[in-house]
RNA sequence: GCCCGAGUGGCGCAAUGGCAGCGCACCCGAUUUGUAAUCGGGUGGUUGGUGGGUUCGAAUCCCCCCUCGGGCUCCA
C-alpha cells in the first residue's frame, strides 16, 4: 500500500513549533538544554513545594522549552502556574547550587522507593551506566544531568501551559499532568518568543479564515470537513491552475478518478489489512461494500492496468488532484492543518529501474520550484531507510535509497537520514518547509512502493519481449491542498501576493457620483483578467480604505472628482503607501505585471 | 480515544440561580464625504442538544451526548 502515513500520535505542535530564527551551534544549543532542563528541576521543586503528594516522572528539556510530568491527585489549574511560577523566582533568587550525586542501583531504589515511575526508570538504566541525582536546595531528583551550576543563572523563564499526558506516551498508561514552560539565557530572547507566539496567534489560520472569508467546517456536514468559500476557493483553483500546468509541462498525464471503490480493491491493495482504522467506514450497495477512498493509488494503478504497458511507455507519470477521506480520531482535528475529507496533489510514477534516479530528481525539481512559487525556500529534508520489517528485495532497497540519496546530494539538498525509519513497503523523503514565523511544516513526500507493484502484478513487457515489475514512486508536493493553504494563510498572515490574492483591487468611489465612473474602472480592469470590486455602500472614503486594508487587497484605487475627469485613478497599497494619481492604464499594467511575475 | 478547559444572534463578548444584553456585521433612513470606523433607527438568540435531572425559578448547578481549544515518549 502506497504512503502518506502519519504516526499515530502526530503532534501539530511538533512540526507547526516556533522555533528560534537563528540556527544555533551545537555548544550554544547544549547550554540552552542545560538551562531548561535545570528550569525544569526547579519547576518540579515549586510543585512538590505547593502540592507535596505530588509523585515525579519525567521533565526534560524540548525543542522550545521544557517540562514536567507529575502524577497529582487534581490537574492544574491556571492559578496553580502563577503560584508555582512565583515559588520559583524564589528558588532562583536563592541562588541554590546544583549538586551531582552517582549512587548505586540499590541507593537509588531506595532513594525512589516510593515513586513507581522512577523506580521503572533506574530499572532501565543499563548495567554499568552510572546513576545519579542531582540536589539544588532541599530537592533532590534522579537526574543524569547535566544542570547549570545554581538555580540563579535561570533568570529569564515563563511557565506556558498544563495538560494531560500519558506515561510514557502510551494511552494504555496513567495519564499524567504536563506543565509546559519556556526558559532562555537572555530576558530579551524570552520576549522574542513569547512574542512570536503571539505573532503565531495572530496569523492562525483560522482565524484568518473566518475574517477574510476563505472557508468554514460546520457541525451539520461533520468534524474535518471543509467548505470553501468563494475566496478561498479562488486561491485553491489558482494553485490548481499552476500545478497543473507545471505537471503537464513535465510530463505528468493528469486523471480524475472515483471517490468510492469496492471493497474488492482495497482489499488487494492492502489497504482492508493495513489501514483500515483510518478509513471511513463501508457504504453498502446492491450487496457489495465500497469505501471512501484513503489514497488514489489503487485508482492510479487501475488507470495503468487498463492496457498492456511496453517499456517504451515508462516512466508513466499519474497525477491527480485526489481527493480522499481518512478517519482521524477527535481529539487530533485542527482547522485545515488536520481533516478529514483532503485533496491531496498526489501522482504515481511507473518507470524502469534504469529510470529510477532521473525520476527521483525530476521530483524534486519539481517540489523545489512549486514551493518557491509559494514563497517557501527554506526546506528540511530527512531520508528514511530501510526499517526491519519491510517487503520488497534488499537489492531494490538499495537501488531505492541509493537513488533518494544521489538525487537529494545531485539536486543539493542537505539532509538527515532516518535509519530504519522508512514505510515497510519502501524507503522516502520527507520535506518540512519553513514558514514566515520560523515554523517547519511536513508537506511534499516521496515514497517507493515495493508492495502495491506486487499485490496487483504490475507488469510492463521489455525489450527482452519478457515481462518485468516496474517501479513504483508515490509522491505528493503540496501534500494535501487543505493544509498547504492552512500553511500559506499562516505564512503571509493574509496578505497573499497579488496574483493570489482573492481580490487584487477595490475600487473606492468618494461619492455616490463617482460609482459610475468606479464601476468603468472596475471592468477595465476585469477585462485584463484582474479580479476587481467596487465598494459602493453610501460610506465614507476612510470606511471603505479601512474595510480593504482589514481584508488585506493589495490594491485600493480611489477615484473622485480629479480621476474621474482624467482617467485616473488614486492608488493605496496594503503597506499604507500611497502612490498618488496615476492614469488608469498604467496602474493596470503595473498590476498585471505583478500577477504575471507572481509577485 | 484519553485529560483539562470552553460552547450565549453571522463574528467578538456580557449576564454566576431571578426580565438574555452590548459592539461589529446585516436591513432601513439621513449624509456625499480625499487615504484605517458618519449619524439615527431596526431585524436577529426557546443560550451546542426537538437530551435527562435538581429547583418556585437554570445561560448559570449535576449527568449524558455533540463540537471546538490546549495537550497526549524531543524517554532519569
Amino acid at each position: 500500500m502506497c504512503g502518506l502515513f502519519i504516526p499515530r500520535h502526530f503532534s501539530l505542535r511538533k512540526v507547526g513549533m516556533v522555533t528560534m530564527r537563528k540556527k544555533l551551534s551545537q555548544e550554544e544549543r547544549q547550554a540552552l538544554e542545560r538551562l531548561r532542563h535545570s528550569a525544569a528541576h526547579v519547576m518540579a521543586d515549586a510543585v512538590l513545594t505547593l502540592f507535596p503528594e505530588a509523585k515525579l516522572t519525567i521533565g526534560p528539556p524540548t525543542e522550545e522549552g521544557f517540562y514536567y510530568d507529575f502524577d497529582v491527585p487534581r490537574p492544574f489549574a491556571p492559578e496553580d502556574l502563577a503560584r508555582i511560577e512565583e515559588v520559583m523566582r524564589q528558588r532562583v533568587t536563592a541562588d541554590l547550587l546544583f549538586v551531582r550525586r552517582e549512587v548505586s542501583r540499590e541507593e537509588a531504589l531506595r532513594l525512589f522507593a516510593g515513586n513507581p515511575y522512577k523506580v521503572e526508570l533506574i530499572r532501565e538504566v543499563p548495567e554499568g551506566e552510572a546513576i545519579s541525582t542531582y540536589t539544588h536546595g532541599s530537592f533532590t531528583d534522579l537526574c543524569r544531568g547535566p544542570h547549570v551550576e545554581s538555580t540563579g543563572r535561570i533568570k529569564a523563564f515563563k511557565l506556558l501551559s498544563a495538560a494531560g499526558a500519558y506515561w510514557r506516551g502510551d494511552e494504555r498508561n496513567p495519564m499524567l499532568q504536563r506543565i509546559y514552560g519556556t526558559a532562555f539565557e537572555a530576558q530579551d530572547d524570552l520576549d522574542q518568543y513569547l512574542q512570536r507566539l503571539e505573532e503565531a496567534q495572530r496569523r492562525d489560520h483560522r482565524k484568518l479564515g473566518r475574517e477574510l472569508d476563505l472557508f468554514s467546517i460546520h457541525d451539520e456536514v461533520g468534524p474535518g470537513l471543509v467548505i470553501w468559500h468563494p475566496k478561498g476557493a479562488t486561491i485553491r483553483s489558482l494553485m490548481e491552475e499552476v500545478w497543473r500546468a507545471e505537471h503537464r509541462r513535465r510530463g505528468y498525464q493528469l486523471v480524475y478518478t472515483p471517490h468510492v471503490g469496492r471493497a474488492r480493491l482495497w482489499a488487494t491493495s492492502g489497504h482492508l489489512d493495513f489501514y483500515s482504522e483510518n478509513m471511513f467506514p463501508a457504504m453498502e450497495l446492491e450487496g457489495a461494500q465500497y469505501y471512501a477512498k484513503p489514497m488514489n493509488c489503487p485508482f492510479h494503478i487501475m488507470y495503468y492496468q487498463s492496457a498492456m504497458r511496453s517499456y517504451r511507455e515508462l516512466p508513466l507519470r499519474v497525477g491527480e488532484l485526489g481527493t480522499v477521506y481518512r478517519y482521524e480520531r477527535g481529539g487530533v482535528l485542527h482547522g485545515l492543518m488536520r481533516v478529514r475529507g483532503f485533496t491531496q496533489d498526489d501522482a504515481h510514477i511507473f518507470c524502469r529501474p534504469d529510470q529510477v534516479e532521473e525520476e527521483v530528481l525530476g521530483v524534486l525539481d519539481l517540489t523545489v520550484h512549486l514551493l518557491g512559487l509559494f514563497g517557501f525556500r527554506e526546506f528540511e529534508v530527512r531520508l528514511s531507510t530501510r526499517p526491519a520489517k519491510h517487503v520488497g528485495e534488499p537489492g531494490q532497497w538499495k537501488m531505492a535509497e541509493d537513488s533518494l540519496r544521489h538525487a537529494l546530494e545531485g539536486r543539493g539538498l542537505q539532509y538527515e537520514v532516518d535509519e530504519g525509519g522508512g514505510a515497510f513497503y519502501g524507503p522516502k523523503i520527507d520535506l518540512d518547509i519553513r514558514d514566515a514565523v520560523g515554523r517547519a511544516w511536513q508537506c511534499t513526500t516521496v515514497q517507493f512502493d515495493f508492495n502495491e507493484p506486487q499485490r496487483f502484478a504490475l507488469t510492463y513487457q521489455g525489450p527482452d519481449g519478457r515481462l518485468h515489475q516496474p517501479y513504483m514512486v508515490h509522491r505528493a508536493i503540496l501534500g494535501a491542498l487543505e493544509r498547504f493553504l492552512g500553511v500559506l494563510i499562516e505564512h503571509y498572515a493574509g496578505a497573499f501576493p497579488v496574483w493570489l490574492a482573492p481580490v487584487q483591487a477595490v475600487v473606492i468611489p468618494i461619492a455616490d457620483r463617482h460609482n459610475e465612473y468606479a464601476n468603468s474602472v472596475e471592468q477595465t480592469l476585469k477585462d485584463r483578467g484582474l479580479r476587481a470590486e467596487v465598494d459602493d455602500r453610501s460610506e465614507r472614503m476612510q470606511a471603505k480604505i479601512r474595510a480593504a486594508q482589514l481584508q488585506k487587497v493589495p490594491y485600493m484605487l480611489v477615484v473622485g472628482d480629479r480621476e474621474a475627469a482624467n482617467g485616473a485613478v488614486a492608488v493605496r497599497l496594503r503597506s499604507g503607501e500611497d502612490l498618488g494619481a496615476l492614469p488608469l492604464a498604467q496602474v493596470v499594467q503595473r498590476i498585471v505585471d505583478e500577477v504575471q511575475a507572481r509577485g
